[in-house]
Parts: structure tokens; sequence; C-alpha cells
DNA sequence: GCCATAATTTGAACCGATCCAACGAAAGTG
DNA sequence: CACTTTCGTTGGATCGGTTCAAATTATGGC
């Protein structure tokens, strides 16, 4: 019934062509893997058994069970597939994860789905030699189904506060603190604050009894990061304006829009660059002067940052960096890696200058 | 002696705990796959015992194996793995990609490597159900290889002139005739080319009668294009100077060097966004006013093009519809699909504007 | 208490290869 | 010619599950 391949056939196997050929399977299999262990006369006859039925070649599928190893391994997230192209962020973190599977030879696999009954199947389904897991939003669901197939596993941005998950990230408190130091020197003393999301599935204003709260280790660790250096400073930040963003256009504009309704602030601390990013759009639309009239600081030094207008000053993580070392520990698998906490790196571009005040 | 895990402790196997529980490997295996035909006290006893042995649920290698189906498609380039995430068409084609097997629920495979052996063995084990190939420059073998499979298979960018593999692609011809056409009617006389690679490993100037030897179809094509809207208007395009480039900043600069020693050119007609954009970065450099003393018109429509300074006029391809129609043609099989030619688009903005002359 | 019917469980077969101990044949040795 | 090597080949075991027909046990009706 088909048109042009031929009805219900089973593809040919090995077994097929060894018998076509006259030899044992085993033989037929050497003649594959081991060519030159084969008898030149049987292994041209093999093949040439192996043309005629229109054998494909050993089945990976078949190979691998004994094998044992998949030679790829996974990275899983909660978000869409479509994320690892889109987020910036994420894109620079595997292309590094990339050039380093690409050193070893290892092949990826991007594991994702819509819904998480969908996602559950896609972890355990998942053909792979070990995982690395983007949790940026503290997706611990994810970390545990990931944890439950026993495999070399690593989180990447340590959102999980189990010590006992292997992660790879940086400290956020630190960073953060560089970023509000930052601009308190510059001679800021009205600050708001742009966040990633505390909570599932909200925002808008938040409150500082929120933050501790904050279910998001990383979010957290950045809040407090920010709050204890402006403190520092004699900063009163129960005035502080905190707006939580899903770090798209909209949830900053909103955030945007609320903060600027209030007492004007000279210093924004934003929380990833992607909302740095869109709040300078926002700020460019309301002619609002950067850093004239307002500075902003980043988190992530994602490239974009670099070719925005102005250049955005930044909390660099070591992106590349993280992406290498989540490789190895994945390859390597010496069971040594429990967390890693890199350094991250001020880069003062010009969205930041001194307070206008 | 390793410190976490006990030695060489063999993992556990479905047939360890089915043993454990006192149940046959058939009951054990349906606790895990329809835990709904299992008597609860049965299925209790045996999840007890899976815990208890710390099972990490049924190894998905060997449920493969039986399944048949991976549920994952093999993404092939022979690039190496971070093009996916560095070069703007290969990231909206696989932004376009991932949304459409988020929707199925398949997995995306990355394959390449660095080598070309290397290639050959990661095509013939990669665990996948089908592969879509980017074939960019005409890398018949890695076409050849994944045919080679028996899976199935679409090539992305026609650059086979075999009929006989499936592949979704736009007519060059008629997009690069597009561009030139617009250029002419603006009044410009003066044109210069830059091309992709016509063959491998080499950059710099063409002659004309190298063009029609190039070995990419994809390239030949679209100087094809552009030659044959030029003649149209009677321009004399052996007087035509082309530059062929390996679609990075250093050949593309190379090349305007080249072309600018010369008379020069009002007009220039730009094989690939990528390369239209780092012209525009020389053009600026050299204090070239666009469209002002010299047009550009680019080819593929990627989203950094709208961005650039001036915007980017260029010849728009389908990328998202190509990538849906890929994963589409892998996942239906249905044989029906041999070649799709999908039109383009022109997207007049900035970069082109009348003849200075 | 007996039999039909439904609910569970069993165990063999299978998925498609690789690996390896054992074996047979050809070649080399004294 | 008997005896050891060497080379090539064989066929069974294995990888870790799923599936299904048949066997077993449970339930229900009378």
């Amino acid at each position: 019934m088909t048109p042009l391949t031929s009805g219900k056939t089973r593809p040919v196997r090995l077994a097929d062509i060894a018998k076509a050929a006259g030899v044992s399977h085993g033989t037929a299999s050497n003649v594959f893997a081991r060519p030159d262990i084969v008898r030149e006369e049987v292994r041209e006859r093999v093949k040439a058994a192996a043309e005629a039925m229109g054998y494909a070649g050993p089945d990976p599928k078949g190979r691998l069970l004994r094998a044992g190893k998949v030679n790829a391994i996974g990275v899983a997230t909660g978000e869409p597939l479509s994320y690892f192209f889109d987020d910036p962020f994420a894109r620079v973190m595997m292309a590094s994860i990339s050039q380093a599977c690409d050193a070893t030879g290892a092949g990826i696999s991007l594991v994702s789905a819509a819904n998480s009954e969908q996602l559950a199947w896609n972890i355990q389904s998942a053909l792979v030699d070990g995982f690395i897991v983007f949790c940026m939003e503290g997706d611990s669901r994810l970390v545990q189904l990931a944890r439950e197939r026993k495999l070399p596993f690593v989180a990447l941005d340590l959102d999980s506060d189990d010590q006992a998950v292997a992660a790879i990230g940086v400290d956020n408190i630190e960073g953060a603190g560089l970023a509000a130091r930052h601009l308190a020197e510059l001679g800021h003393r009205r600050f708001a604050v742009l966040t990633l999301p505390c909570v599932d599935g909200r925002f808008g204003a938040v409150t500082q009894a929120q933050v501790e709260k904050a279910l998001f280790s990383a979010t957290r660790d950045r809040l407090r990061g920010y709050f204890g250096e402006l403190v520092r400073f004699g900063i009163d930040v129960s005035n502080v304006p905190i707006c939580e963003t899903v770090n798209d256009e909209k949830s900053v504009w909103a955030g945007l829009d609320h903060i600027f309704a209030g007492s004007r602030p000279t210093a924004i601390l934003a929380m990833s660059d992607k909302i740095a990013l869109h709040a300078l759009d926002w700020l460019r639309q309301h002619d609002i002067a950067v850093p004239g009239d307002v500075s902003i600081v980043g988190f992530d030094g994602v490239p974009e940052g670099a070719d925005s207008k102005p250049p955005l000053t930044t909390v660099a993580q070591p992106i590349a960096e993280m992406g290498r070392r989540a490789v190895k520990a994945i390859l390597e698998n010496d069971g040594s890696l429990s967390r890693q906490l890199l350094p991250v790196d001020l880069v003062v571009r010009s969205s930041s200058g001194p307070s206008p005040a």
C-alpha cells in the first residue's frame, strides 16, 4: 500500500545477513566492528549480502545495550526546548558545553517538555550518560527526577540548598553585593530592585519580608547581597521598591511603571542582564537618560550587554567556565564534585555613572 | 576504595528486584510500566524492594531495544556543535525545530564532530528516530552518511542536486534575483558580490567562469540569480567583482578591501545576512554611508538584520516554516516528501536606497 | 460447594547487537 | 608424521528491559 517502501517489511538485522552470507552472527558482527580479523573473502561476502539486502549497518539500539555507554550527555531544563536557542545566558552556556563535548566527541541531548508529566517521562527515558540540569528557577522537581536516574549529574546555578546535589554556580551574595556597592560608591542613594521570580507564577511588587521567604535561593541570595551592601552604606532599605519579574519584557516594563510611579530612583539593580536590557528599552522610551538620570547594573554578563545602548554594567558570571566544568564533571564522574562556587566579576560599562543628585 | 559509592557494584536490574520481591520479572516490569494492572499489595512490595536496593527505575537502554522508537530526532551538521548556538540562521532554525519537537514531546540530539571519521561514527551510532541535516556547505558526505542509516531523513537547504534526497529549501535563483532587481530598480549599475564559499577551504576573488563550477549548488544558484537579473538590466556582469568569503568577519573584510581597491561599487549583493552585517561594520569603519554611498542587500532574514545600523534589506527565507516542515517530515515519515521549495520574501529596510549616481 | 468469569501472575520469546571461550583448520616445527 | 601455533569461525551468553499467551488465583452467582 505504501507507495515507496515495501509494505510491512521488518528491517534487516545482522542475523539476517549472516544467514544469507552463510556465516555465524558472530562473524557478521565482526565484519562491521573489527573487519581486520575476518578473512577477506568472507568479509566481502558478508558485505555483499548486506548491500544486497539493504542492511543499514549495525543498529545502535542493539549495540547500546551491550556497550552501556551512550556517548551523549543530556542537558535538561524546565523551560521549553527553544530556551536553549533563545535565551542569551543559555546560549553562551550551551556554546561552552558543546565545545567541551566536541572536544571529547560526545553528543548532546536536549531534554525538556511542555507539561510536567511529560518532563518526568522525558528525563526517565533520556538516553544519556549523565545530566546537566539548568535549574534557573529552582525547579527542584527537575533536579529530583534527574538524580533518580542515578547517572552522573550536575546542576547549573545552584538553586537548591541541598548540599548533597552536585552543582556549579557563583556566589550570588557576593555578586549582588558588588553591584550594589558599585552604585553606592557612585553616590546613589535612591535604589530600586528588579528581581527574578521569587515564587512560581506571579510578578509585581514585593516586600522585604517576602524576600526572605523567596523560594529560589539564587533570587534570595542576590537580594540579600544587594541589601546587605546597601545597609552598609546606611541606606534605608525598607524604602527600596522591589519588583518581581519573570525575566521578560512585559513584566519588566510593568515593574518599572510601578516603580517610577512612586519616588524616582537613580539606581536600578537588575537581577539579570535580560531584565536590565528590557529596562534600558523602557527607560529610553520614557526619555530617561542612562546613566545621566538613572544608572542600572545587570547580572550574568551575556554578550548582548556589551552591545546595548548604552553598554551594560553587569556582574559577569564565568558562564563558559561553568559549562566546561559541568561537562568535565559529567564525563569524569569522579564523584569528587559536590558544589563549586566560581568567582564573579563586576564589568563596568556605560550604564552606570555618578548619581545626578 | 571509592569514597562515596561502593566499589565495583553493578547497578541493580529489574530482575534483581523481582527476585528480591519474590515476583517474576514480568510482574516487576508491570509495576513500572502499567502499575494499574498489578495488585496493590504486590505493587507496594516490589516498589519497596526497588527502594531498598536503590533501583534507578527501568533502564531506557533496555526498554529502547524492544520499543524501537527513541523519541528523539537528530540534528546533524558538519560544523562544530556550537554552530547551533552561535550562528543566527541556525538558531532561528533550531528554535523552530525545538518548538515543533516540544509540541510532540520529542527530544533533540545534536550530532556533529570535529574531524570527519568521528562524524561518521557519530552519525552511525546516533540514537535517533530520524535526521535533519544542516548541509549549508554541500557536505554531501554528511548527507550520504545520514541516508545510510535508512531512517527518516531530510536535508535543510538543498545543497545536493540529487533529486532523490528529501530536502527543504528555498528557490535560491529567485531569491537572489529579487535582491538584484531591487537594487537595479533603485538605479544602481555598479555592483559587487560577496559570496559564500564555492569550493572548500579558500576565499578571495572569483571569476565568472569559476561560478558555474561552484561546488555548492546553493551558492551557484544564488550567483546565477544575481547575474541573471543584472544581465536583464543590461549590466556588464563581466566587470562585477565577486569575492568569496567563508561567512566570517575576516574574509568579508578582506573581500571588501579587495573590491574597494578597484572601481567603487554602489551596490553590494551579500549572499548571507552574516556577510552583509560584517560588511556593514566594514563600511562604517571606512566612513562609507549606507545607503547614501553604497546599498547592500543580504540573504536569509535573520533577526539581527532588523537591529543593525542601518537595518538590513534582505531576502528572507521562511526559516521557522522550514524547521516546522522538517520536523513534520521526520515524525510523519509518510515518504511523500521529496523536495520542497519554499517562497522567499524580499524585506526592504534601510540598507538599500537610490543609487547616488 | 461447584462452575463460569474476571483479575493477576508467570515464564518464555524477543528486541539487535557484542563478546568470548571453545573449536576446527591450516601452517609451522622438529 | 605427530605436535604446537596461529588464524578464523562458531554459537551460546549477555546487555535490560517489554510483551503476550497460558497458567493460576480470586470473585461471583446460584
